[in-house]
RNA sequence: GGUCCCGUAGCUCAGUGGAUAGAGCAACAGCCUUCUAAGCUGUGGGUCGCAGGUUCGAAUCUUGCCGGGAUCGCCA
């Protein structure tokens, strides 16, 4: 077997187009604004180009140009059966030999051309890509939209491994700071030395239920405060938790012994709580970095820029960027006492990652309440002469909204990770056990089941969203199982592999001789096209950064699918040839629901 | 106020320069003696926020306005 990429057929398509133009009209054209689209289903035609663009060239009507350049096409390319020219658009259809052909290609075997040639990183080829993800602080558990960033970046991250070069997945963890210090402080207050076993409360649960204690008692004070006729702003800052606070995290600054147990007991809480949760998620990472091993880091680029004059020093010892000339304000890299603020850390871990692996792109999977922060870490790096500035992305998404607004850890109004996953997990055994469909499953099985199919909905429930757009999610309206959802796509593949067994059982033989199919049906021709597809669609999702491409992807094919399900047999379709070449056909969709869905981190079961 | 993002069917979302703007949910009407009905088929539902501009062609690009969100901390 020969490991030759192989063309997909738009492009053979489009290259074609590009040539019979050159010999009919003698002008070069540019490649890419040949347009192969799929045949809109109104229309007779497997593919079509949109000719308008080249008039000008052509100087003739979109009518007579198209039928002169597909004329030649034609002759030139014997896969084509027939065209049509409706307007300026040119529709073609091929052999039905050509598509069986098709068939038999492996998609990895597919020339995708180039899939990350934007600018932001099409660079370094050859290179790893980073992928920071999830990156949690240690004080409360995670909620959904964390589940959102997790979600995302492993879907990423499988997407560029599958079609540009290895990824490295890393999670920076928060681990200190002025917030962990408030439910430290909080648990030295009113723990009474209670842990994850005693209280029977999952770890990051227990840590988090401290951070709550905390600005409770916290916002008692302020009011008392502004009862005693402070300002709010004066109130906060005053009040003595918020002092304590302050206190702890210098004590902990200091390598204060008992200031740091405390600090490894409760952060060795919430690990183990995250690592069930990121378990259950199917989440996993090539590396962890701790904030308080990084945090330090950027003081030397500091020290760098002021030796360079980038950055200035005031009299109170805190140190600037100015960036008023790039349309900014002034920025703080360094407080007054010393200390570093956030921007100055990522500054130093951008530079330990770059030097650590060297990447062509380092993406950033974070909020977009942070763009700002982005622009501002990049303007920097630049400025300090780095040049794999222009290689960081900040992979950009939209926030989870519920009805009634954001969520607020705070407020309590946010939807818990766990929980959440817990709820999808009932879901998904009611329905089943309702439909009556795994009476005869192994316990075991059925618990894993339940897993698949209720993570299976939540994850699709996000990654067919946009990244970058905000979506909704409506903790009263559970997530559906049926139409565009993970269930549905799942249940498609358990069909076809249900199909696939009988067959196997049966004993009969795959192959079939392709000379003895007379016509594919409209349902089969328009299966394969779809699956002639993936690979450019990954090729897409992986320039898009966009799992959602791909979700939609899957979701078409599957109804597709189970159209010609619902209108073709199968299994007792007489002749053997047409038998086995829908078994083949079959295949190949369950294997292309596999693989997309495993891009998206979903799983697909055997049966359900 | 400055900057950025978003506005498509009752709801959740696709479509980001091409044909008569699509799905799912919800509603209604059908399809299981036939390979898993978590399925399939059909019906109704839209001034693509509003107004101008560019283009042979705009939901898509551009300008302005309206509405929603984010951000502009010696928080992360």
């Amino acid at each position: 077997m020969s490991g030759q990429n192989k063309k997909m057929i738009t492009q053979i398509l489009a290259d074609q187009f590009v040539a019979s133009f050159k010999s009919i009209y003698c002008q070069d054209i540019d490649r890419n604004l040949v347009q192969v689209e799929k045949t809109r289903k109104d229309f007779t035609g497997d593919l079509t180009i949109v000719v308008f663009p080249f008039v000008k060239l052509s100087r003739k009507s979109p009518e007579r140009t198209g039928n002169e350049i597909a004329g030649d096409m034609m002759k030139q390319l014997e896969i084509i059966e027939s065209f049509q020219i409706v307007k300026g658009f040119i529709n073609f259809t091929f052999r039905d030999s050509f598509w069986i052909t098709q068939l038999s290609i492996n998609p990895n075997d597919v020339d995708r051309g180039d899939s990350m040639n934007r600018p932001e990183h099409g660079v370094n080829l050859g290179h790893p890509i980073v992928v920071e993800f999830s990156s949690p602080n240690t004080n409360k558990p995670l909620h959904l939209g964390h589940i959102r960033n997790n979600v995302l970046g492993d879907s990423v991250a499988r997407i560029l491994e599958a079609s540009w070069s290895r990824v490295i997945k890393v999670n920076l963890v928060n681990d200190r700071g002025i917030h962990i210090c408030k439910s430290m402080l909080a648990y030295q207050r009113w723990g009474n030395g209670e842990t994850p076993s005693t209280a029977g409360i999952k770890g990051d649960h227990l840590v988090g239920k401290y951070y709550v204690r905390f600005d409770q008692e916290y916002r008692k004070q302020i009011r008392e405060l502004v009862d005693t006729g402070l300002s709010q702003e004066e109130s906060e800052k005053k009040a003595p938790l918020i002092l304590e606070a302050q206190e702890l995290l210098r004590k902990w600054e200091t390598g204060d012994q008992e200031v740091l147990d405390l600090w490894n007991t409760m952060n060795q809480w919430t690990y183990e709580g995250f690592d069930e949760t990121y378990n259950r998620l199917g989440i996993s990472f090539d590396k962890i970095y701790h904030e308080s091993e990084t945090y330090l880091l950027g003081k030397k680029l500091v020290a760098e820029g002021l030796s360079k004059g980038i950055l200035q020093q005031r009299e109170d010892g805190s140190v600037w960027i100015d960036l008023t000339a790039d349309g900014q304000d002034e920025k703080l890299l360094l407080r007054s006492d010393g200390t570093s603020v956030y921007i100055t850390q990522d500054l130093g871990t951008a530079e330990l990652r770059y030097d650590e692996y060297k990447p062509g792109v380092m993406i950033y999977v974070v909020g977009n309440e942070q763009n700002y922060h982005f622009d501002i870490l990049k303007l920097i790096l630049k400025k300090l002469g780095r040049d794999y500035a222009d290689h960081i992305h900040h992979l950009s998404y939209g926030m989870v909204e519920l009805p009634d607004g954001k969520m607020k850890s705070r407020e309590g109004t946010v939807v818990d990770a766990d929980d959440l996953m817990d709820v999808m997990f009932r879901t998904a055994r009611d329905v089943t056990e309702e439909l009556g469909k795994t009476g005869d499953f192994p316990e075991a099985e059925k618990e894993k089941l339940y897993n698949t199919i209720g993570l299976g909905a939540l994850k699709y429930f996000i990654l067919k969203v946009d990244p970058k757009k905000n979506m909704l999610f409506d903790s009263k309206e559970s997530i559906d199982f049926n139409g565009n959802t993970g269930p549905f796509i799942q249940y498609t593949h358990a069909r076809i592999k249900s199909v696939l067994r009988k067959a196997t059982q049966d004993g009969q033989e795959r192959s079939f001789s392709k000379d003895h199919l007379k016509q594919l049906l409209p349902k089969e021709r328009e299966v394969i096209i779809w699956l002639c597809e993936y690979p450019a669609v990954i090729a897409e999702a992986a320039k898009m950064l966009s799992p959602a491409i791909i979700a939609n992807y899957v979701y078409e094919l599957a109804k597709t699918y189970n159209q010609f399900y619902q209108e073709i047999q199968i299994l007792k379709e007489p002749d053997p040839d047409i038998r086995n070449f829908r078994l083949l056909l079959s295949e190949k969709t369950a294997d292309t629901i596999l693989s997309a869905m495993h891009l998206l981190g979903i799983e697909v079961p055997e049966k359900m």
